[in-house]
DNA sequence: CGAGCCTCTGTGAACGTTCCCAGAGTAAAC
DNA sequence: GTTTACTCTGGGAACGTTCACAGAGGCTCG
């Protein structure tokens, strides 16, 4: 429980704020009908509201948020939940992009956005706390993963909500993703296409959805080709895990003359790797990545990858949520959106 | 002025929340003692209070907001205004870490960070609106420019806030930054101490404090060795300021031995051009940046650097908004975070 | 011309807190 | 034994909105 440090004297000092009755005292309009205006229902006369609009530009008024969330049981206000460890918020472009897609779209119908970045389990308990005490009136959930609290809060709860990357062990919950299977599968299909017979793959995260699905598109893509030994895998999707799974790659085949790495950070790693080998790029070995992060222009040569709609998934998150708060059923299962292949000198 | 989609009806379907009422009765205690438990006021029995939290988590009370919100006067809000485009908030690693910071703090002190990304001048005039409007008790500001509508009202408002990085035209709104010109001052002193002899700098941002500042650094640090033949400066802390301004500054001196560039992006521009041109790091030229983000880590060799205290950076800026709440008054003037030099193999 | 409907308006009540005041009880000081 | 001070409690009033209801006035239709 916390602690507030003493009484705070009521306002003296600051000057009093416009409420709604000083701009139906001014306008010579009623209470109820300037609140008509302000929440632009029917039922006003063009002269009811230009006298109310008028008055409101004349002493400044500006909704009290607190009066009208207190009376309506709602907060306007939808948390943005950031599911990961510090280090990969700001690593990952991805997520800056949800978030700024996200906010464009609440911002847009009025909705205030609350971050609310989680690093601990006791974050975790926290937030699921904060969201059971109905300070918003839906939820954003990034990268969930299986057995989250917060999952299962929201599910218990009911309230409306949007997971961007489905947790694996709640199918019924609505959420937003892309199909990584289907990209995985296209970008190495291109990639066999520039001829390359020894294709491999450094893998990572294959307890998320997104890193389980990826190898799938790649080993479906390869088809009868599909060697088991050129396939390695990481935890994270980081720089050392492509250094590391390059040089075993290496080990295993030094022949090999492709690699699909499963995110831009790794193909970073393992370009440099191939470079110390002497190896050149795409004349020895052709490299594609995943995410189109800023990691991919900084390779040299740029990098091919798979285009994330990060903005995309943001906005539709979001509508998700405001369409479940307008009363639309929640949609059961996921809707998953194409991705873009761009295609670049690395492979 | 917003709609709204209709009039939503009085909510029936969900479960009423349990209020202080709820928790009077099933406790046996006065509604007005219930409030002094809730708020840790002196005056309470231990009998009363115990009753109280048995009551509390007997009905699992949570506290309404909004109603607090209403009657106190004040929102427990504090808005973070990242004031960037968009692409550098997701470039620039100092601000995620500043953001982490501020609401480690904010959160513990019970007060809910609220995040306004703004991009054009639009936004600016949204969120000064904002303030205005009392949907926060405070404000944190991060790298304002001068002329800032949002500087403005704050200043005229008089509303507890602080900056990071002070906007040059109001120096007497608080404000916590990092002493930049020692700083540069000093790596470029380090930098000398490897033997160079032919020292050059790429600047940016001359119109930014930190801008500014860096050069002033680098200026004094050379003393009678300053030649501003091999000074460079471009708008933005981008890669390419770094690829462009080597590329200059190579023509205008090819014996070049020595660059301080102004960020760590520039310096990773400016060490791919070294590297095309034949040159090598460290051996030929030396090269220091500015930042450790994660630019530097990135870059072979690993690019020596300043370290920005960006979580402290944050966390202070918190505390100064914080103190202003509790009724210190605002410090005028601000207040500079020593920074570390972090040496690694690019010089 | 009266009934019925639509448009528009004003007002009372409620939302769930905190603040303030009055007062009861107990202990300490005179 | 009376005053004074302190601790603790209960309940009225207020915060600024929205919602529901009642009702006035105008128009249309039978």
């Amino acid at each position: 429980m916390p602690r507030y440090s003493g009484a705070m004297p009521r306002d003296s000092s600051r000057p009093r704020r416009a409420t709604i009755h000083d701009v139906a005292a001014v306008s010579g309009i009623s209470r109820g009908t300037v609140s008509r205006v302000l929440n632009g229902e029917p039922y006003v006369s063009e002269h009811a509201r230009i006298a109310v609009e008028q008055a409101i530009a004349q002493v400044g008024y500006v909704r009290n948020t607190a009066a009208r969330n207190l009376v309506t049981q709602r907060s306007r206000a939808i948390a943005l939940v950031v599911h990961e460890p510090h280090s990969l918020v700001l690593e990952d472009p991805n997520i800056g992009n949800i978030l700024l897609g996200t906010n464009a779209v609440l911002s847009e119908a009025d909705y205030q956005m609350v971050t609310l970045i989680l690093d601990s389990q006791r974050d975790s308990d926290r937030v699921a706390e904060y969201l059971r005490g109905g300070f918003v009136d839906g939820a954003i959930i990034l990268s969930a993963r299986a057995g989250d609290p917060i999952a299962l809060a929201v599910a218990q709860l009911g309230i409306p909500a949007s997971f961007v990357g489905h947790p694996t062990d709640t199918p019924d919950l609505p959420y937003i993703g892309i199909n990584n299977t289907a990209a995985a599968e296209q970008i190495t299909r291109r990639l066999l296409a520039t001829g390359r017979t020894r294709v491999g793959m450094i893998a990572s995260a294959l307890d998320r959805d997104s890193g389980h699905d990826r190898l799938a598109g790649f080993t479906a893509a390869l088809g009868d080709a599909f060697d088991p030994n050129l396939v390695v895998s990481y935890p994270l999707y980081q720089y050392s895990s492509g250094a590391d799974g390059m040089r075993e790659l290496l080990r295993r085949d030094p022949n090999i003359d492709g690699v699909f790495a499963a995110s831009d950070a790794i193909a970073a790693g393992a370009m440099d790797v191939l470079k110390q080998a002497g190896r050149r790029i795409p004349e020895d070995v052709g490299i594609v990545g995943f995410d189109d992060s800023t990691w991919a222009l900084r390779c040299f040569p740029a990098l091919s990858t798979v285009r994330q709609p990060a903005d995309a998934l943001g906005r539709r998150a979001a509508q998700q949520v405001l369409d479940q708060l307008a009363g639309e059923k929640a949609p059961s299962g996921g809707l998953l959106l194409d991705t873009e292949i761009v295609w670049r000198d690395s492979a």
